[in-house]
DNA sequence: TCTCTTATTGCGACTAGTTCGCAACAATAC
DNA sequence: GTATTGTTGCGAACTAGTCGCAATAAGAGA
């Protein structure tokens, strides 16, 4: 279930540059935060707190949501709300939306600029800025929803 | 089926109609059914469940979410999840996509053909039928997020 | 290296939103 | 009316996530 090619680019941030904004942003670097944040580091996409929960059982999971936020508000991860289920966190600088499907779960990445149109538009006619990211957009794969337009 | 997608409220099903589905559905019009059915609908737009028991506090909530997913079922309804908050529901018929201020909850509701484009794109690109109106696109209002670039 | 301060952790309780099992109830068919 | 069985109310459970607090352990300084 691994993401596929998500090469890393050269504006992105280093692990090693990572723990130097921890420790700038005046926190301590403990093994929960040093292990997770390889973890992230090391995660091709998108991982779930039940994947992190499951491949580090010795953090407890209020620890982990407070290791992901502390991450998060100095700017090493990302998280975005896949529809019903848990959030998936990632390293920054992918500038991709998740679409996922509402059947079988299934995520595709797509690049944020295929939302710019619309996200111009709403802020000029509604007002409202468009959060990329920080939500999924639901959709139906074809497996679960085949074409040709047969509805239920 | 009626599902033809430029179409609008025109075909809207009307309170006696919904009632007669509900009973060739085989279901029985109990009262928790009937006044929940009036509620919906004549309330204009989205109900939540919040709203729903507070002005049936007759109906206990797990009734209350298992008519909702009857008269869903049924096709009379629609949910819609809002961001962080609890889901909307409403009448069918409204060709509408919301969005959510992250902030401060508002919703805007946007017409559901402001999405063609980006569906179409996802569909023919990616192989994902966007599901308008299942979730929320959240964003943040004018009020939560001043613009401070200078944009025309 | 040892000591001290205090940020961080683990634990358990708690929340919101929603679902489930089951016995009591009530809508309908007869 | 009575019987049948679909629905309801109740409470418990569940998922995703948060919070308070005492114990622990980073890491600065001696």
């Amino acid at each position: 279930m691994t993401k596929t090619s998500s090469e890393r680019s050269s504006s992105e941030i280093g692990f090693d540059e990572a723990l130097d904004r921890l420790r700038v942003a005046g926190g301590r670097i403990t093994r929960a935060r040093r292990s997770l944040l390889e973890d992230l580091y090391r995660a091709a996409g998108r991982v779930t707190v039940d994947e992190l929960a499951e491949r580090h059982p010795d953090v407890d999971s209020a620890t982990l949501y407070r290791v992901l936020s502390h991450f998060e508000s100095v700017g090493l991860i990302d998280h975005v709300h896949l529809g019903h289920g848990p959030a998936g966190y990632r390293w920054v600088g992918h500038r991709s939306v998740a679409v996922v499907c509402e059947d079988c779960g299934r995520v595709v990445d797509v690049p944020a600029d295929e939302l710019r149109p619309l996200a111009d538009r709403l802020r000029r006619h509604y007002g409202m800025r468009l959060s990329i990211g920080h939500f999924a957009l639901t959709a139906r794969c074809e497996a679960c929803a085949p074409d040709h337009s047969h509805e239920r």
